[in-house]
Order: structure tokens, then C-alpha cells, then sequence
DNA sequence: ACACAATAGGACATATATGACCTAATTATT
DNA sequence: AATAATTAGGTCATATATGTCCTATTGTGT
């Protein structure tokens, strides 16, 4: 189980859709319910475990009205 | 076969990525390689006939050293 | 402590992104 | 026009993102 770079930018990319989502006091339910998607799903991205798609992407970030640029603000930049 | 929004946005979003490539004068292949993703594949997200996952998206952005908004900026935002 | 809401985790099926190979069509260059 | 470079299209196998079920754990407020 090594960890990748891109392992960690799921991580991150995660942490910060979590951030974000906290910030504005919704929970996972609400924003995957309203984006369309599996909650459970929308845990699984926050957690960093999977590498979700664009659309997925879209419909968060929608959702939660944030910049995506945001969600792409990695720590470490190498 | 219908076009659903997200299928129009997955189209915008290969053809800013085939522009921006373009303007740099690079080909699928170079781009591709160096981003260590298939080629075939590249062809695939800039023709908008998949929806690609965030890891490749930062790979791509990366060795055509793009900001990652720019790739989302789409005509006519609902 | 208690009750309730929110999140995590396991397991499985399905859809699809990706990799890989081959050939055809298109575009660029001379 | 001719040749080479680039891109498209088809197909198949594999990996994985997602959806869906159920239960367990964690967190929050009273």
C-alpha cells in the first residue's frame, strides 16, 4: 500500500471539499442528495479513497458554491 | 443518446484542454507521455467521450502547466 | 448518561475510465 | 500531389468509480 503523490492530492482534494462543506454547516447527506449523488459516494471522496470524476466534481462544487480551484489547493507543491 | 448539460460540459472541457495544447504546440502523444496517461486516451477526454477522473486531470494540467480553472471555464454557465 | 444525527465500514453489483492493440482517416509539411 | 505526422475509431480486458444494501461507530446536543 505505498502512497502516491496523487494519493496525498486525493487526500488534500478531500480534506478541503470536508473544509468547505463544514464551513457552510451541511452535512454529507444534504449536499449529495442536492448534487446528485450517493452520499456514501461523497464520503468516500472526502475520506480521499477514491479518484472521483469530473462531474462529480462539478456537481459538488456546485453545490457547495465554491471556486473549484479551491478544492485544488494542495499543500507541498513539488 | 441524449445530451445531458454534464455531456456539454465534458465536451467544453476537452475542447479548452485541445486549445490549450494546440497553442502550445504539442501533440496528444508528447502530452500523453509525459503525463504518463495513454494517448488514446487523451484523444478520448478531448473529444469529451469521458468523463475523467480528477488524477488525470492533474496530471494533464501539469505538463501543459495550466491553471485547472481555466479548463472549467465554460460558455453559457446555467 | 441519553438520545439522535452524522459518518464510517463492509460487501456486492453495475457502469465506466483506462490501457492496450490494430487500422483508418485526417492534417501538416515538403 | 505525395509523404509523413497526427488524430480518430473500433474492440477487448482490466481497474475502479459509483450505487445500493446493511450495520457499526462517532459526534452533537440536551
Amino acid at each position: 500500500m505505498k502512497s502516491t503523490l496523487y494519493d496525498i492530492y486525493l487526500k488534500q482534494f478531500g480534506n478541503n471539499l470536508r473544509r468547505i462543506r463544514k464551513d457552510k454547516g451541511l452535512s454529507m447527506e444534504a449536499v449529495a442528495n442536492e448534487a446528485e449523488i450517493e452520499y456514501r459516494q461523497l464520503g468516500r471522496i472526502e475520506r480521499g479513497e477514491v479518484n472521483t470524476t469530473i462531474v462529480s466534481l462539478l456537481r459538488i462544487a456546485k453545490i457547495l458554491k465554491v471556486d473549484i480551484k479551491i478544492l485544488f489547493d494542495f499543500d507541498n507543491e513539488p
